[in-house]
DNA sequence: TTGACATATTCCTATATGGGAATATATTTA
DNA sequence: TAAATATATTCCCATATAGGAATATGTCAA
């Protein structure tokens, strides 16, 4: 078996940081491909591709307009990678208050 | 170009699903390679190699003990991810405020 | 030292990728 | 209808998988 598709959830989608910067662009508001290839300086196949990955998991949604095509964010589909990093919030909050305790003990024993 | 390695960040690393139930199982205390595999029901040569991959991006750390590695996550390494899908939280609560809205609207029409 | 146990690595292969280049499709305008 | 604009699709290819099988490495116990 080889690697999962990209368009297998979310998760995969998302592993792409030309795809993050695509949703991050597009989080303010809607824009067409063209506004896209000119933020992103990609080519525009390479967008166009992204971004049909990203619909094909739900990360995005499409409005025609003429002949344009406007894209943005379905937020509610970034939730499950959330949720699922929130699972470790504590964790990590608890590591990084030790470090701070840490910290200050050696800086009490330094005065 | 091929898909970005799975070491080359966090958010390649966790779009293996197995990955994820591996972290998932590490998330309430360490655990040794067999332990990993009872639990995952993987092949151990699989597990390892994900673990491989898991401690490439720092999201696991080990420690030797006689013939067992033991490991555990290393949760400040979910962070970024945690921190990213945060962005759109904003849009995502607004997104279902809507949704509610729009539902008790259409119940308050039914009465 | 040898065998047993725990884990890691290597080799193999089918598969999906992302980018580049070229082209197709859809829509508007002249 | 033809040209122009906007976007999508196809083809090609180097590359990195994930799993299976086999094997190597490391550590302890007898």
């Amino acid at each position: 078996m080889a690697r999962a598709a990209t368009t297998s959830d979310a998760f995969n989608a998302v592993a792409e940081p030309r795809r993050r910067d695509i949703l991050n662009y597009l989080a303010t508001r809607e824009h067409s491909v063209t506004e896209i290839v000119d933020a992103m300086q990609m080519e525009q196949p390479s967008v166009s591709k992204h971004l049909k990955v990203l619909k094909g998991v739900g990360l995005v949604e499409v409005r025609r307009e003429g002949r344009q095509m406007f894209y943005k964010v379905n937020a509610v589909a970034i939730r499950p990678l959330h949720e699922w990093t929130s699972t470790f919030e504590r964790l990590w909050k608890h590591q990084l208050l030790r470090i701070k305790e840490r910290a200050e003990a050696n800086d009490a024993q330094k005065q």
